[in-house]
DNA sequence: TGGGATATTGACGATTATCGCACAAGGATT
DNA sequence: AATCCTTGTGCGATAATCGTCAATATCCCA
């Protein structure tokens, strides 16, 4: 499994300049690659002209709207069909809701709906990823699993229940609740995903764990009466 | 101005997984670039390393949500407030509803909204690029400027009237109605936007003339508000 | 179960794409 | 005005990449 250097720190400067919300300068990149600054200067160029970074006025490097056209093509069915729920879960239980699926060994937020009183809000974006093992939402996908040898305790719990419920794993003071969805047979494979509701402290735990169960119902039923056709 | 094969063609490569939705076999992104197999194994393999795309049993590569992480560094904070202003507009006028910005000499659409009734909608999505003079968002932005000796007919008419309106310029048989918002000074350049919705020859043009323009009020009076810290 | 086709990985020499230095130009600051 | 700092660009040397081939693994179908 060979890397290609030249993609790599293209990919890499790209990711830079996404995690940068006031922008970068060429040489701030140079730096964080590590490379000379005329490197960057063409690495920049290549990511221009595919319209992923732009240059403001000043020379400073932003995020470039051709990000779009590749979200828009990232489970656009999925996604679409959940926003729905997960706003009506958001707004029921007081608290961030969210969509992950299982990529790999982590799980993925892929949508994510914010409730509207706008007090306190954990920061839980599209696209935080984290360990399986780790927080409501990976938990309660391996919970989705059929049995296995290697489950944790907190999974074997999760299943049982139907619903997981974690404290401080990801974020301290942070308690998340999941539920994983029915798995629906989908052309190459099974597809893995939960809904859930991440909070600070605050969060009513008695109420929000049936609010979590039945949206992931419902979403479930959804999906299946969509025979699964969420491509992605 | 530089431009690195290998980052192109990774970037081609990327492009070319979002563009199919059924997903692409290594061979196939070979013959797409026009290369060996051997590199388009190197290039998959820098990507995946990435999370940019993932093989999904079977062996196919799809999209992955690495690219939801770049999709949520861009203006989110904007698309966020702009997101129910737009649905909002797309229910009343029962069309789709877009905001667009500017980005070089072409309109991007950076939030789109379909209205609840599923009848007839026009693909417009998140990520839509069109030259500034052509298509309502873009005439719309230009009247947003400052007047100039280039402004085209269209334009001129557009800034008297505070809204533009074009038929069948992107495609046949559309028509849309977009109106600028009100310039937002922000760190590093001015902010140049519009909204408006979009829909095939049965739209209500008298109707959502002034839904459009009301959205655009509200909007730019909101993101004044928030001093314009939309960041990207 | 067997056989053919396809997918995938590894090795290696040639080449050219890339690197990184050095220099020029443009602003800002004192 | 002089200086410093940053940005942007040519150019030769180098090594990263390319591209071919071959070996192996995997899949599919009969």
């Amino acid at each position: 499994m060979t890397v290609l250097q030249t993609l790599d720190r293209g990919l890499r400067a790209l990711k830079a300049v996404a995690d940068a919300p006031a922008g970068l300068s060429v040489a701030d990149i140079a730096a964080h690659l590590s490379v000379d600054r005329a490197i960057a200067y063409r690495i920049v160029a290549t990511l221009e002209s595919h319209g992923l970074v732009v240059r403001r006025p000043g020379g400073r490097l932003h995020l470039g709207a051709g990000v779009l056209a590749l979200e828009g093509r990232f489970a656009p069915h999925l996604r679409q069909l959940a926003r729905p729920h997960l706003e009506r879960l958001a707004r029921d239980a007081g608290a961030t809701a969210f969509l992950s699926v299982a990529e790999g060994k982590e799980s993925v937020a892929v949508e994510v709906a914010e409730p509207d009183s706008r007090l306190l809000r954990v920061g839980y974006r599209v696209g935080s990823r984290h360990p399986l093992q780790l927080g409501a939402a990976g938990i309660a996908i391996l919970a989705g699993r059929p049995e296995s040898a290697g489950d944790s305790p907190a999974v074997r719990r999760a299943r049982r229940r139907g619903h997981a419920v974690t404290r401080g794993e990801l974020q301290p003071g942070a308690v998340g609740v999941a539920s994983p969805l029915r798995r629906v047979a989908r052309a190459g494979g099974a597809f893995e995903a939960c809904v859930g509701v991440v909070a600070m402290e605050d969060l009513d735990i008695e109420a929000a764990v049936p609010l979590v169960r039945e949206c992931a119902a419902e979403l479930s039923a959804v999906l299946e009466g969509q025979g699964g056709a969420v491509g992605g």
